[in-house]
DNA sequence: TGCCTGAATTTTTTT
DNA sequence: AATTCAGGCA
């Protein structure tokens, strides 16, 4: 069966509507015919908009029905918002259709065929916290060195091989070291199967091996989904490949929208190189290029291409923008990065005033550890700003305790949540208890709820309560809404008492009240469980897979979900059940302290997908961004350079870059050379705030320095153009000084010009005389220690 | 059991 | 600098 692209006419009129305002390729895009399909779609260029109304127009058309195509996101919010947006296209219900993360579309996937896959039919999903912790048991329990078998190692280690589609047979084993791992893999696999648990990459890759091995289901479901749209490719990991092959099979029409140049997730096994693979393996005759950019001004455009045209694996690709070269990018060089944060505060503050919301305002950093001088800088001054990252609703401590507590009332043999909340609050239940049940526990092969009868004595006892009050609570729980029952587990485990007893424990009460709110909002807005209900009830009633939308039944496959057990809600799993999954699946937004017009603040990864009117990228610095370990490999630099495109492509309007010569990191000041980024963007759309200083430490920079400590206001400065350089103070000359080869005097952040290494920065200065030794920072070249008799260090100014 | 001290440890993150 | 974590001790 193969659906003609004539049935569908681009002009008729009722799919005129969705198509108006598309450009010419956004619109090739929307119609192409049923046949895998790469859209390269550069930053800004609408490539949600074409996603969306890809399908509304495959829909519209009567090409697919809603149960026919599958569309798969990274995240919740790329996945809901293609579903908002959709719904406010079509007048259909979004709902039932295969819209979802990987993840998500995997839970719901495993749930329908629990039985096939293996899975006992709850089973729940650990998040990295608690697979962490089972990998920690495993390790204990074969009583494994701790240091030659980091925990967070092999948890990485177990699933990277996952992700690559290896089990802990297929394993390559080169040494003894790799021999062991393996075996903590397998006793890790075996021990989640005991519990009834999966971690994230199991979703996959079971789901993946499900549909391997099992031709009928495969037939069905690639018959199914005649049409599969991807997001984001470029972020795909070998796994999710090989799950998108299996799933459309060799000619299945994926419609797969990405940006190699803004692959930027290479570090946790993204293959960028899947888009190319892609084009290949199916035949993908033409690529299209969505090269018109919507969003930002001229110069950040062409400062953008300029600096990512260094790259060479690029697929290639160019924006234009209609929108002409506005204002120029801006780069401000400052002494400290406390000075860097005075002045993006002044600028902001400006930028505020001539009408930019708060919220239009961005600035975006490296790492996490650059927010804090910026917070506190915002924080004095009393401007409200928002951090982005951070800890999730779902995994703050308390909430996990509730967590564990509710899904030992689902499943007493999750023995992660059992070991979390047996002592919390403190029963009197130790570590020597818990050590007896264990070994019990695996002597038997049983869980430790099972076990805990084998242990004998005051432990025993309190350990007897414990099970005592899960079974009390499964009991009295039953049939109680939701919220009930998470506020019968607070009250009856003593946690909230816990925390109200805790002097400062007002904002875990606060969370644990939240958690009850959250279940609620579960139940009644989302109609819970989206994804944890396996599939809407028409696909579930006949009993068996054939669906409407395929022309011929696939028999003898049989759901392995009871078939709507609830006739009036069409309920497959428990509402406790399902927001438990929900909970993993989605850790919720980090504080949104929604409503407020403040300052964004987050780490350039995180402001991916997102613009602002006003963008800041601050601490431009070798070392720091591009990050001095991604410098080992030419892979490497040219991710830190996509990250850098990925910033500057967040603007709208106004761009900021800003280095600093000094920087307070882990406790000890740094000394750093400009980013070599900063050289990278082309001068025609550049404007230094501060002189354009061949090397660092200018006397610029010093004097503007001096005149901040001396409580100058910086605004002034700016305006001031150059100021002369005045002779280094007596006090500086001092033990931090030191006479080099030529006789010229250096000082620690002295900018030196060394022959070979080039440019660089005195970090230390040690020794006298013939011993004088000089570690200096070349950027680039690294760090050096340089004996002053020998080397020829000439200082810049 | 829980408190204290010392040591380690710091790229980027979603599910 | 700040936070987390393991281990020792009362």
């Amino acid at each position: 069966m193969h659906i003609q692209h004539s049935d569908a006419d681009p002009e008729a009129p009722t799919t005129d509507r969705l198509l108006r305002g598309l450009n010419a390729e956004q619109l090739a895009a929307v119609t192409l015919p049923a046949r895998p399909a790469l859209i390269l779609a550069g930053a800004g260029s609408g490539k949600t908009r074409v996603l969306t109304t890809r399908i509304a127009w495959l829909l519209q058309t009567g090409q697919v029905s809603p149960g026919g195509l599958m569309a798969v996101t990274f995240t919740n919010k790329a996945s809901k918002e293609m579903q908002a947006r959709l719904s406010a296209m079509l007048p259909i219900n979004v709902r039932g259709m295969w819209i979802g993360t990987f993840h998500g579309l995997c839970n719901r996937f495993l749930r329908a065929h629990w039985k096939l896959a293996g899975l006992p039919q709850g089973f729940q999903i650990l998040d990295t916290a608690d697979s962490l912790s089972a990998v920690k048991r495993i390790i204990k329990a074969m009583q494994l060195d701790e240091e030659r078998f980091v925990p967070k190692q092999v948890s990485w280690f177990i699933a990277g091989a996952k992700e690559d589609g290896l089990r802990a047979k297929d394993v390559e084993i080169h040494d003894g070291q790799t021999q062991k791992l393996a075996e903590i893999y397998k006793a890790y696999e075996d021990q989640c199967l005991r519990e009834g648990v999966v971690d994230f990459a199991e979703l996959l890759l079971r789901a993946y091996e499900l549909m391997r091995d099992n031709e009928a289901l495969r037939e069905h479901y690639r018959h199914r989904f005649q049409h599969i749209l991807v997001d984001e490719f470029q972020d795909t990991n070998r796994l999710q490949y090989a799950w998108l092959k299996m799933f459309a099979g060799p000619h299945g029409a994926v419609f797969a929208v990405g940006d190699d140049d803004q692959s930027i997730y290479g570090f946790r096994g993204a293959l960028v190189g899947n888009m190319a693979d892609f084009e290949r393996e199916f035949h993908v005759d033409k690529v299209i290029k969505l090269e018109q950019n919507y969003r930002s001004f001229g110069n950040i455009l062409d400062a953008a291409n300029h600096l990512i045209d260094r790259n060479s694996k690029r697929l290639g690709k160019n924006l234009r923008t209609d929108q002409g070269p506005g204002e120029p990018v801006r780069i401000f060089e400052s002494t400290s990065d406390f000075a860097e944060a005075q002045w993006f505060l002044e600028e902001a503050q400006q930028l505020h005033r001539s009408g930019t919301a708060r919220s239009e305002i961005a600035v975006l950093y490296r790492s996490n550890a650059q927010s804090r001088v910026i917070e506190s800088a915002l924080f004095n001054a009393g401007i409200p700003y928002r951090v982005y990252g951070g800890l999730r609703f779902f995994e703050r401590a308390e909430v996990k305790h509730a967590l564990s507590y509710l899904r030992l009332i689902e499943n007493p043999n999750d023995d992660t949540s059992f070991l979390r909340v047996v002592n919390f609050p403190t029963r009197g239940i130790g570590a020597r208890t818990i050590e007896l049940l264990q070994d019990s526990a695996r002597q038997t092969g049983r869980s430790l709820f099972q076990s805990v009868g084998s242990v004998a004595g005051k432990g025993g006892s309190n350990l007897a309560q414990f099970t005592g009050l899960i079974e009390r609570m499964q009991q009295a729980t039953r049939g109680l809404t939701l919220r009930d029952i998470i506020e019968h587990m607070l009250a009856e485990t003593g946690l909230i008492d816990f925390y109200r007893a805790d002097k400062e424990g007002a904002d875990r009460v606060e969370n644990l009240e939240e958690l009850m709110n959250a279940a609620e909002a579960f139940v009644t807005q989302e109609g819970f469980g989206r994804d944890a209900v396996a599939l809407p009830v028409d696909e579930l009633s006949p009993g068996t897979l054939a669906s409407r939308n395929t022309s011929r039944d696939v028999p003898g496959i049989q759901l392995d979900a009871p078939v709507t057990p609830d006739a009036e809600t069409g309920e497959i799993m428990s509402p406790l059940a399902a927001f438990l999954t929900h909970a993993s699946l989605e850790a919720g937004d980090n504080q949104a302290q929604a409503g407020q017009d403040a300052i964004q603040l987050m780490t350039i990864h995180s402001a991916k997908g997102l613009e602002f009117d006003s963008v800041f990228i601050t601490g431009l610095e070798e070392g720091l961004f591009p990050h001095e370990n991604s410098l080992q490999s030419n892979d490497g630099l040219e991710e830190e350079r996509r990250l850098m495109y990925v910033a500057i492509t967040r603007a709208r309007k106004r761009l900021y870059l800003s280095f600093s010569q000094t920087r307070l990191l882990h406790g000890q000041t740094r000394y750093n050379v400009k980013s070599r980024f900063v050289e990278e963007l082309p001068e025609a759309n550049v404007r230094w705030l501060t002189p354009r200083n061949q090397a660092f430490g200018s006397g610029y920079a010093r004097e503007y320095k001096s005149a901040w400590e001396r409580g100058t206001g910086l605004g002034s400065m700016i305006g001031a153009g150059r100021v002369e350089s005045s002779p280094v103070p007596k006090a500086m000359q001092d033990s931090r000084s030191a006479t080099s080869s030529s006789g010229q005097q250096l000082r620690q952040g002295q900018s030196v010009f060394h022959n070979k290494f080039g440019e660089g920065v005195i970090v230390t200065l040690e020794g006298a005389g013939e011993e004088a030794r000089a570690q200096v920072n070349f950027g680039r070249h690294g760090m050096k220690w340089l004996a002053l008799s020998v080397a020829k260090l000439t200082p810049v100014d």
